[in-house]
This record gives C-alpha cells, structure tokens and sequence, in this order.
DNA sequence: CTGTTAGCGCCTTCAG
DNA sequence: CTGAAGGCGCTAACAG
C-alpha cells in the first residue's frame, strides 16, 4: 500500500522545517518567508506531488469549507434546481457541496445531518420534506440546535417552524391564488392529486387551494383529493385512481363530467407531469378535455406541452439564497439573534397560466 | 463562540478514560466494554450532546467514508440520473457523497478533484466531459494518477483513456446504430446538433452517426453540423440557427426541403429538448415536418412528446456501476492490477425509436 | 476489562 | 525570518 506524502516529508526533501513548509505552502498572512525557501519547498511539493490532508486542517482550524445539502431527491428536476443554487452560491466562496438525498425517509434527514454534524461542515442547508411527526421533528430540531450552537451555519428552504434560518416558500399563499385563478377562468370541479398526508409542504398546498376555491363558494369531495408519492410515478399512479372513476369528455373539447370541465391540481410539477402522462395513455387531451395545475415551475419541466399551469418557486434562487442565510457576511453568526425566532426570508410564489389550464368557454 | 464537546469532555463527565469512552462509543471489536460503564459513557455523550469529529476520525483512521462525485451539470437531467445512481450505490455502503459540478470548465474539473483527494475522499467518481485539450487531460491524469497511489477507489464514466478504472459508453456504436436505423426508417438529409469541438464525449456521438451515414452512402454537409453548449438553450440556440436557412415544410405533413423530410440529430437529449421548443415556436412539428434524435433517453426526458428517439444508455446504472468499479469488494484497490492499464466495463447503448422519427412515407 | 501513552498530519504560538 | 514544541480530537497499541 502506497504511504501517502506529508508535510513533512516535503520539508524534509526541501531541507526546511516542517514549521517553514507549512507557511510557505498555505502562506496565510502575508509572505512571511524567504523567496528562495520558498520555491525550494514549492518544488518539493510539486516533486513529491504532496497533497495536503484537509481533515488534518479542519482539525487545526476547527472548520472545513463544505456546506451539506440535505434534499429530497436529486432525480426529481424540484431537488436538482435547488442544487444547481446551492452549488453555484458555494462556488462562489469557494466550497464545496456535499448533497444528501433522503428520499422522504424523515430518519434519513436526521442521520444525514447528524453525518454532515459530525463532518463539521461549514454550513447545512435542508431543503424541503418536513414531517408532521412530532417526535422526528423534535429529533430534527434538536440536531440543528446542536450543529448551530458548534458554530455551523444553517438554513432551511421551505416551512418556516424548525430553530434555524428559513428562506419561507409560500406554499399556502401560492396555491390559495392559484385557486383563485383558476376558478376566474371559469373552472368550478376540482381534484386534487397531494403526497402522503404527513408531509406538511403538501399538507400546506392543498389547504392553500382549498381555502382559496371556499373563499368562492366551491368545494372539493374528500374522495377526490387523491394522495400518493410526491413524484412522477406517484402522479401517474394518483391520476390513474382518479381517471378510473371520474367522467371526463375525451374528443368533444368541451368536457362533460357532472358540472363542466374537471381540473387536477397537483401539488408538484413532478406530479403532474406523471398525471399528463396518465391522461395521455388514456387518450385523454390535457387542455380541452381535462385541465393540470402543478405548483413549482420547475425549470427542467417548463418545456412539457401543454405548458403547464402552476405557482412559480424560484427554485433555483431558493438554493442561492439559503446559503446567503446560513453564511452571512463575515460575521459570526449564532452570537447575535435568538437561535429560537430566526430570521426569515420570504420568497415570491407567483400563479403562471399556461395552456394545461384554457379558459373555461361560456 | 460556543466551544465543541469533545470526547475528553464526554469521559470526564462519565468518569471513565478517554479509551474508554471511545471504545464505549463506536464499540468496535465486540462489546468490550463493562455495561454499566458503557451506559453512563452514552448517558453522557447524550446530556452533552456529544458529536463526534470524524476529521478526526478520518486523520486517525487514514481513510474517510465520502465518495466524491464530478459531473458536468447536475441542472441538467442526465447528470442528475448519474448521480442518483451514485447515490443509491454509496447510500448501501454507508458512505456520503460530494457532488460538485465542472459547469463544462476543464480547469475546475482538475480543482475539483485536488480538493476531494485532499479531503481523502474514499473514492472519485468522474462522470463525462473529457476534453480534447491534451495539457489539461495530462494535469488531469496526474491528479487521478495522485489520487489513486494515495489509496483511494477511482472509477471513471464515459470515454476510455484516464489512467481510471471505466465505465465505457459506447457513444460511438450507439450513435452508429442510430443513424443505420434512422436511415432504414427513409431517411437521406440529416444535420447534426452538437457540443463545443473539444468535448470529446460529444465528438464521439457525431464521429459514430457520420460513420454510420457514410456506411449506407449518405454524408452531412460540414455547415450542417452546429455546435452549441450541450445544454437545453444550446440545443434551443444551435436548432434556431439551423431553421433560420433550412427549408422546412410546415404543416404539409410531408416535409419538404431540397431530398425529402430531414432529420436533424442533437448529441443529448438535454440539446434535443431545446430543439424541440425551437421547432416549436417556429410551429414545426416534430415527426410530421421534422424528425429529431437524441442521445442518453434521459429518464425523467421521456416524458416528453412526441416521445424522443434516442440511444438508450442506463444512466442510473452507469452511476451504480461506478462505484462498484471504485471501490470493489473488500480487496485493496491499486494493488494487483496495473494503473495504466485500468479495468473497462462496457455498457449497451440500444437504439429506442420513438414518435420523434416516423418512417419515412414511400 | 480499563487506563495510559503514543501518535495521525497539520498549524501556530514561542523562542531563537 | 526560521525552527522547536505543543496541541487539535481521536484511535490503537500497550501495559496494568
């Protein structure tokens, strides 16, 4: 087994010590050290390819230079826009991202902080997927309470309500408007296709959509607001149920059903696009013969036709912005507010109209 | 500041020695340790809400537990797919994964990788983008070269030719493959979307699609083959400039232009979704005015319609495979076999026809 | 079984 | 400006 190079072997090759190497090396605080012993151990670097130990740095220095993203799934276009912030913001300073993927397992979230804890990373951003459970949650603030009062910077993207930094998205806010867009297009029959029902960034969606629809007068059946997995497959599977039961026009582009056209609003764009390609298998034309929302706005998704309807997040932005919050300026954080109320940032969530959604005729 | 606790802290607080208590802990070797001792040592770990270093567990050890991923663009579908497989693979050997993004810049390929062998990752995967530059290639190849004397799993995805175990995609087959069947189906004019001249992955795709027209006797004029980023917009931009002097039929459903429909070929998916949208405002109809291909059948692009003929490679597996390259059984890596001479796994590259190429009428 | 003692690779006072 | 020495948090031989 190759040995690996050290510092001080490279002082030793370059017959310095290993107190002068390291300064000549990393040379922090101006160049405190001769030019000529300077290029000798440079040299001898380059020569014995010395690779410095970042944990033994971290260690010294008591902090790394990544910052851990805990999201939900990658594979999903809403997680990876949110990456693609995240990763740029960092680059930006110089770190780098260590993404975690918790695919909506909430003990997952937990050890993946612990891990990112433990890493002493320099900066947590937890993106999404909150759980209504208490006892997870508890378990989950604690852990972020324990990773800020060591000093690492946090934020979370999404539910203002855990002890760290939010960048707020306005799900309920966002879906309530949508609502109401969608009814002064005329539409008046509504299902609702959400995740498991202990997901709160769901919960909130369809509270939000169906405040906005009763502050119209309209109601939606609880058998209609369908739940399944907040993805593509669970979208397809969800508009499947739903299609299987439902009266829905299919080529006469005016819509039948019991009372005018039918619109689905999923709670992600994700999930929409699997219920479109539900509706297509079924030869069912999203548009004239049955009407999609979604909510995000998901880039990757923005060329799917029909152009989807939905509530615009600036995903990307969202990841930007969160390490802005838990890596603030150059000041120490944790020192100054109360670890309990921490700062919040509100963030846009306005209601696109696309061609998944025409105006209801007559 | 607040300070860390610290294992010394912890076996203070639980009046045992530091052995002990790290024993206590992460009790390796079966329980050697009293139980009641054992107790009070978690006792105190959890009242102090002990967490423990793993820098210095790293330093100590000589060997982490991160995989540290490269990849293009994680915006982009494919290198979102590539890395759920990584994920999912380092996920079941309890190891986290680092994900950083070259965005296409040969140099912060090289930076990236310097910094994951300083951390002493447990392993680097590096997914595509190999460029032609042979100065950044070598510094490249030294790096990798570095990395794996230092001990650490390497596995390379993409073209042969990294002093790095590889996972190969045959680009240069698939593609081959593609235009035989395109041109099976009836079709005689082609043009080509592709990357920036060095991206070799890229040059690949085009080199096996001419190879295989001129095999059947067809050739692409050397205007009609455009290079653009190998991004959404790119593929948008490159498509634009090609309809902007190609006759195109619109709405004849039987194409027209000087020999027949043509079929235009984008080296990704990522670049033929962006042709689509430019088709599209232009009101082209992909299929009936104009057949288009890609490359990758990008899982969360298939969604798409009119569904997109393409060249099916197992993103998700590719990502998967890798790391079981990087880091195999429980053997020492970099021992037996000889680096310059690397292991290669060879991958299928199918041809999947879909509505994006009807057969040509007649 | 438990405690003491070396380091691991590096940075950083502290003298020269 | 340079070198010697101490310590960061932890694990792994060693003794007891």
């Amino acid at each position: 087994m190759a040995e690996q190079v050290t510092l001080a072997d490279v002082a030793h090759w370059a017959g310095v010590s290993l107190a002068t190497a390291s300064r000549a090396l990393h040379g922090a605080g101006g160049r405190t050290v001769r030019p000529d012993l300077r290029a000798r151990v440079l040299a001898a670097a380059a020569e014995l390819d010395y690779s410095p130990n970042a944990n033994a740095q971290a260690i010294v220095r008591g902090s790394t230079s990544t910052v851990g993203l805990v999201v939900q799934d990658l594979g999903d276009p809403t997680g990876a826009a949110v990456a693609a912030g995240v990763m740029a913001a960092a680059s930006e300073r110089d770190l780098i991202v260590t993404v975690a993927a918790t695919g909506f397992d909430p003990a997952l979230q937990i050890r993946h902080v612990e891990a990112l804890r433990r890493q002493r990373a320099r900066a947590i951003i937890l993106a999404g997927a909150r759980f209504a459970d208490p006892e997870t949650t508890d378990r989950l603030a604690d852990e972020l309470r324990g990773y800020g009062v060591g000093g690492g910077g946090l934020a979370v993207i999404g539910r203002p309500g855990l002890p760290a930094p939010t960048v707020v998205t306005d799900d309920v806010g966002g879906s309530r408007r949508l609502a109401l867009a969608l009814h002064g297009l005329g539409y008046r029959r509504f299902a609702v296709l959400t995740g498991p029902e202990d997901l709160l960034t769901a919960e909130d969606r369809v509270s939000g959509f169906l405040d906005g629809l009763a502050a119209v007068g309209t109601t939606v059946p609880d058998e209609d607001v369908l739940s399944a997995a907040v993805t593509r497959d669970g979208g397809y599977a969800a508009m499947t149920e739903l299609l299987d039961r439902e009266e829905i026009g299919n080529g006469t582009g005016t819509g039948t059903g019991s009372d005018g056209k039918l619109l689905v609003f999923a709670v992600s764009d994700t999930m929409a696009v699997g219920a479109m390609a539900a509706a297509r298998d079924r030869n069912i034309r999203i548009g004239p013969d049955l009407a999609l929302a979604g909510f995000g706005d998901t880039p990757a998704l923005r060329d799917v036709r029909p152009g989807l309807s939905t509530v615009r997040l600036p995903l990307v932005d969202l990841g930007r912005w969160a390490v802005d919050l838990a890596l603030p300026g150059h000041e120490r954080p944790g020192s100054s507010a109360d670890p309990e109320a921490p700062p919040l940032m509100s963030t846009p969530a306005d209601v696109v109209l696309r061609e998944s959604t025409p105006p209801v005729p007559g």
